[in-house]
DNA sequence: CATGAATGAGATTTCATTCAT
DNA sequence: GATGAATGAAATCTCATTCAT
């Protein structure tokens, strides 16, 4: 009996990562259920043996990437003391999840985003809450900055303001990244970005 | 003899702006011609004298916006000298653009670059070219910051990275800004964004 | 007064021409409106000041032409005595109508029977009725079929059926014509039209 | 496992013959999809499961059908020896197939004609070819004729045009019949249809 | 009179969802 | 469970006709 169960989340994480693939290569809006049907080598009908609709494929998406990202954030930030030190973390698994491990994500974040600002039915929103996401986000984020600011690493600063915007620049140049993937590497985004944001707000010595 | 007269680009402008007011709200996809046609105040067929299909409407749309922007941009930085102060009214000019004085605009920005990551086809992409747009905004941040290096403001750096970084960093602040306006005002960003980024890119004094 | 009468009944003669342009072109159903106001340099609201819709234009082109073929055909029938070179003098007006004088309208011929055959409105058949006017013709060739007939150079035969075979005949070979004019040309067309039907209707001698 | 097992190409066949019923009532112009859905006794959505548009669905009756009366008449006329018997053989699978056992189709030929004089797109044009139809019955005929020529029976005749003759009138007596029922039935046009062709191409003899 | 911009009724077409097998 | 044929609601799109200028 356990294995069947196994068994259902295996089959429903397949059809989600080929809900994945199509979405990244067409857009959420432009996918149809055939489409997710075929690239996950079932039949149109078996969706709705796991899923009870699209809407219902793409929140399972949302909460798949950002229950990965969110324990892989958590874990690795952890293990660091130096606040400086922990933002690389951020941005070095954040950089890693969407450049290398979960390529066809990164296309998708837009349709993420674009369908995040909007309102929606009420089951929508209590499920697929890109803001409550954005706001543990910023939250850690703040606490970081604010632990700088304390041991004097980092200037005094508006912490809300520079936490989004180091979320926001971050995502950023994702974008960026995601159109014109030749102009830089993997390597040279996350060492400049540290570099330049770091430099922006550490507390100045005089001399 | 003369029938009605009219100015079929004023009109053209009135649809997209009516359309614009929908997208905002509803999301590209989401939106049914009959939504922009009521909008509009004219009726569904009226459309179709205008513009072939709903992505004829968005491509209109985009070039209309782009076009602005760009020659706001291009009229006002010309008007600086100091390579800080030219980023400045470049992200003024964005941030106003987009937060004040074309509000609807920024709600469609991540419909835009969803659409602007894809491949469409031929006659898309010639019309509807993000990677264009945002080359040309490079280039032209690419030079200010060589500017800037040149006259020794600026540190040494990795421009083309540093260019999209700025230009990544400014749309993921604004994406932040949209999702949570209660957060910062306009002011605060302006200020701040140039702050830490000017602050992250400057030559440091050794005293 | 009297000349703007003239203009009209000229005008609508016009808009009648470029509607059979278009008409044997595109064939009926898949002309438009605009496709005729264009063809007759006119505007499309032009149209409906003469013509209650694309039916009446339709049924003034019907009537139009076997006025015209019907008035030809009378007057020039009615010079000759012999039954066999009247039958010739038929074939003759025929096969100059629609393929020397009245090029475009053999094209829409076919699109007049397919209308003909089915069942209208009672204003349409009232007017546009092609049994009527094949009636009439088939009761002139009768009465020609039975005068050779009387007069001992045709043998006796079921005239009715003769009569329809001769006007279905020099129809269907014209519907050859149509689909592949380089096989022959309108003499042949008369020539051996005329040799084979009498042949095959005139009495033989004993000798 | 396995859903529901259908028979693509009966059903395709069904479909295309109720088709065929719609379009003899109403012409194929007039004729909407809807109707022919109410007339297979399935929904509109389904059409689009087996055909692209009507066109498709049009074209498809137009291959069944030439198909069908292609393999009755190359059947049955091998089986004759005697050209003027091969003919009436001709005549006899025609009018029953047009008359007797296919009689929506009569009413649909006049489409059919209509459509295949005019310029289509290669697509349809290559698969929806009357021409092609035309010019293999003409060079049988054609074939049949030389054969009573050199076997002394037919008199020496320009074979092409009298094939297209033969062909035409015999499509032309069919158009009589159909504006016209009640004057002839298909017993007295076989007879007499080949009483004054055979006699119109016979070698006369000299006594 | 002449016009063509505007319209909406009605056609085509798409596609998420159902359900018999 | 798995399937894909069937469906019709809802979308897109067309075009004959109207009517203000």
């Amino acid at each position: 009996m356990a294995p069947k169960i196994v068994d259902r989340e295996e089959k429903k994480r397949e059809i989600v990562m080929a809900a994945m693939e199509v979405f990244s290569e067409k857009g959420v809006a432009n996918t149809k259920m055939i489409d997710i049907a075929r690239a996950a080598g079932i039949g149109k009908g078996t969706i709705y043996e796991y899923f009870k609709n699209k809407d219902d494929i793409f929140i399972n998406l949302f909460e798949l990437h950002f229950t990965e990202i969110g324990n892989a954030a958590a874990e690795v930030m952890g293990r660091y003391d130096d606040p400086a030190e922990i933002l690389q973390q951020f941005v070095e698994i954040t950089v890693s999840f969407l450049i290398n491990e979960d390529h066809n994500f990164a296309e998708i974040m837009l349709d993420i985003w674009a369908e995040g600002i909007r309102e929606h039915n009420e089951e929508i929103n209590r499920v697929f809450n890109l803001d409550a996401v954005y706001s543990q986000y910023r939250d850690v984020i703040i606490q970081i900055l604010q632990d700088g600011v304390d041991k004097g690493t980092f200037c005094s600063m508006d912490t809300t303001f520079t936490a989004s915007l180091f979320i926001g620049a971050l995502d950023g140049i994702l974008l960026q990244w995601l159109m014109r993937k030749d102009l830089f590497d993997s390597a040279t985004l996350t060492d400049n970005f540290m570099k330049i944001f770091i430099n922006g707000i550490k507390k100045e010595v005089v001399k």
